[in-house]
DNA sequence: CGCGCGGACTAGAACGTTCTAGAGTCGATC
DNA sequence: GATCGACTCTAGAACGTTCTAGTCCGCGCG
């Protein structure tokens, strides 16, 4: 059925209209220079013979693609909300998307390579971990914007969320209700991490709390809370501030088996806002990333770059935001 | 930067290297027709200018773009499972996959719109609302196969879990385990959920349990499962299967709140084996879809619709399979 | 009456590939 | 020594668009 059948062109609704290809091309762009009784029928015919624009060849003539391409994990739940804020900034600004995923067995170098061939002109990744020295190869072949990582490169423009100032804003939330002994769980050596970590030891300081700090080794998953919590055990603190939300899940999971009540005994803030950390059974307080934000600033950015728009800010900080439920209370 | 400066192509690296532009194609594409000695040369120059071959232009011109097209919802977890096994399926008979997401504020139209511009060969669609006439218009045009949900067209291929089966692999685990008084919390109008419940309806049929049968009103949500729990409370049962994880996890939250043991008092068994179900936390026991079998069945009758191979069976229903946690136990 | 002007339309070249057909070279076979 | 085949290479058309540089026509104006 679809086998033999050539898609219709613009040749074809051309000669079907008894007009010039040009024309037709005029008339399916909405460009001037077509009569309003034949831009009419033109449309007609169109319409009738089912004709689909064929986005190769538009673009191949016309230079410019107004195409980029991002490069997203499928395995990272925020990585989708980030993709929600980047098709309506894109959308906004007349630009159009093209996805390259990172599976479990799909590396980031093969997903930017498809991206590269299909002539983007510039590239949004998240996260990831490509070396810099690979970055910069290329983002010297097309303006680059990384997310939710740190890159020390003057091509390479990065978009991230303050995270120094996250762990500060749960840090500042804690001591608000009454704690002292406030405890970090730390992410091993992930990125953001340090960040994170120092952000802790800092709004200690500021509260004069600095004979409290106390940082345990933790990681992204749930088996690295759940490592920390049973470390916690000797005298534990009354609240705990953790490197991420899955961690914090698996924290929380055997404090409170251990018989603690949370937030009654202990409080603990997660950090990412993850989508099961809304989940009423976990209602997890955690620090949320500013999605919109940053899609629209990475969004920009990768524009002024292509536009060859001179680069004043490499890199922009958004700050997150606390959101607070049911795992932090009254010391 | 990126200014002014043209992609090189095949024309810069063939003048560069004293080839012909034909031969420069041959070798980059890895065809026979080229010296040892000369391929050699050509790739050293396209590797010194950059050289990267623009998909576009390639595919214009073999017709074949050997493309398929896919919509995903950014919102839905089990999507993402899913893509990581299409990509692996078709890389194996030599695909590519382009994505289109569905956004809460980009609808399927403009996915498929968007893919159809592409030149797909055919689209591959996950779940989504769209109805059966508009998916069969498109199906006009090129292969469409959907995924998790039924349609009856002759022209649109459907792969899909048996949900009927789902049903009755969870009352027949509840069963295996002593239990008799299971109730079923329904999905409402979803797709799947009429099958989910005639599935309950039947295995507690065959098993001579009519009589305990007990349908609660529920949906997709949390919140549907915290309604249902509420429902349960003038005689409980000693165990529920429920339409999905999300409602399950619901569900599953009052009941520990109104001080009842999982799974000692009662059995909970959700369905979709959700991400967030594998949470030590959540330790829910649930019925997975067969990720890898649905994706490679998708992707082998799309292929087979696009090579005009004889369609012999339009629906796939591939069986789930009970992943047995924490929230079962004996009677 | 001739000229210029603007609107509607067209011919044909581009874009960067791949593909078809064929040209040239060399060694082996008859 | 002519013919053949294999091998390497090339010229040029094709893919479906957009863009440039027109042509054609009718009309107003000096």
């Amino acid at each position: 059925m679809h086998a033999g059948d050539r898609r219709t062109t613009l040749a074809d609704v051309a000669a079907e209209a008894g007009v010039s290809v040009a024309l037709v091309s005029i008339v399916m762009r909405g460009a001037p220079g077509a009569g309003a009784a034949t831009r009419e029928r033109v449309l007609e015919v169109a319409r009738r013979l089912g004709y689909q624009p064929d986005s190769r060849a538009r673009l191949l003539r016309s230079g410019r693609t107004r195409l980029l391409g991002v490069v997203f994990d499928v395995r990272h739940p925020f990585h989708h909300d980030l993709l929600t804020g980047l098709y309506d900034a894109a959308g906004r600004v007349g630009y159009e998307l093209t996805l390259s995923a990172v599976t479990p067995r799909r590396d980031e170098h093969t997903a930017v390579e498809g991206l590269l061939q299909d002539r983007c002109e510039a590239l949004v990744l998240f996260g990831g971990r490509m070396r810099t020295a690979e970055l910069a190869g290329v983002a010297a072949r097309l303006p680059v914007v990384t997310m939710m990582r740190g890159v020390r490169h003057r091509d390479v423009d990065v978009v991230r969320t303050d995270d120094h100032l996250g762990s500060q804003q749960a840090v500042d939330h804690l001591v608000a209700l009454g704690h002292r002994r406030i405890a970090h769980v730390d992410g091993g050596g992930i990125h953001g991490s340090a960040e994170r970590r120092l952000g802790y030891h800092e709004a200690m300081r500021r509260h004069g709390l600095s004979e409290h700090v106390r940082v345990l080794p933790g990681g992204a998953g749930e088996e690295d809370g759940a490592r920390a919590a049973a470390a916690l055990r000797d005298g534990p603190p009354t609240a705990v501030t953790v490197f991420n939300d899955l961690c914090a899940t698996g924290l929380l999971d055997v404090l409170r088996r251990d018989g603690l009540d949370v937030p009654g005994d202990i409080s603990v803030v997660g950090y990412d806002d993850s989508s099961f950390s809304r989940l009423a059974h976990i209602d997890l307080t955690t620090i949320a990333q500013d999605v919109d934000a940053m899609a629209g600033r990475a969004l920009s950015r990768a524009v002024e770059r292509i536009e060859g728009a001179p680069v004043t800010q490499r890199e922009v900080v958004i700050p997150p935001r606390l959101v607070v439920r049911g795992t932090t209370g009254p010391a």
